[in-house]
DNA sequence: CTTTTTGCAAATCTTTTGCACTCTA
DNA sequence: TAGAGTGCAAAAGATTTGCAAAAAG
């Protein structure tokens, strides 16, 4: 399970992490509190929100808008890296990108700005999709 | 101002274009109206999201999601480009990145997706923020 | 005259918060 | 025991939507 220092184990949080390791693809709080729920976890809605939050600020798991601006999470790697995903099955794939990240670089400096970071995000069907 | 087909050239319509060719940061809707109303436009808030949406649909303005998920537009370049977005002030630059498409066919198709878009936007801070 | 658009206000929906209560260290 | 963490239910906020009136072609 994601493991982050500072954070008490508590028996929610345990559980969360627990479904974020088996879930592949990047879910929105609901849809993690709702197979919480389904496995007969009671956990509290808002301790989700919480927990991916806080899990999501120290970086432990990925964070990433849809369409919608609903935030959907993820445990990922635990180096920098950005994703593929199926815009029907929502499956992830996680890619590394170091020509992308050079180019980041080159751009930012061209244009005077000092980087803070960046959003990569690649759509598509995916082999079984498709 | 932003023109479309199949859309009606209304009042509302026109001053919303209006205001997206005078601002260069990206807005939301709700910032758009403010706009509006402060130079005396009459336009419900309704119709600046409905506005803004049929817009962006029609490709003849950009889109993109703050931190928060909230929606933020802005008029653009026709041809494809992604963002340089100032932290700060917002000011935002529009950026070719021929190697990163490029670097984004070749990893789908090594990972047998079929791609259909994709998100890159980079923040810092600009030259007068920094 | 027919089809779009608007404006409002009401309804949605996701996410956040206040608070009293329950754990963990 | 003190500080963290939790559960609810209420509060926020950004969007959306229903509908009757107004505008465009």
């Amino acid at each position: 399970m994601v493991n982050v220092e500072s954070l008490r184990p508590t028996r929610q949080r345990r559980a969360v992490s627990d479904v974020l390791s088996t879930i592949t693809k990047f879910s929105s709080a609901q849809e993690v509190h709702a197979v919480l729920i389904s496995k007969g976890e009671k956990v509290g809605l808002a301790t989700v929100y919480r927990t991916l939050q806080a899990l999501a600020e120290t970086g432990a798991i990925d964070v990433l808008r849809n369409e919608d601006g609903e935030a959907l999470y993820r445990a990922c790697g635990t180096d920098h890296h950005h994703h593929l995903v199926c815009t029907i099955c929502n499956k992830t794939t996680e890619i590394a990108a170091p020509e992308v990240e050079i180019w980041t670089e080159k751009i930012a400096r061209e244009q005077g700005y000092l980087i803070s970071g960046h959003t990569i995000e690649v759509f598509g069907l995916c082999k079984n999709c498709r």
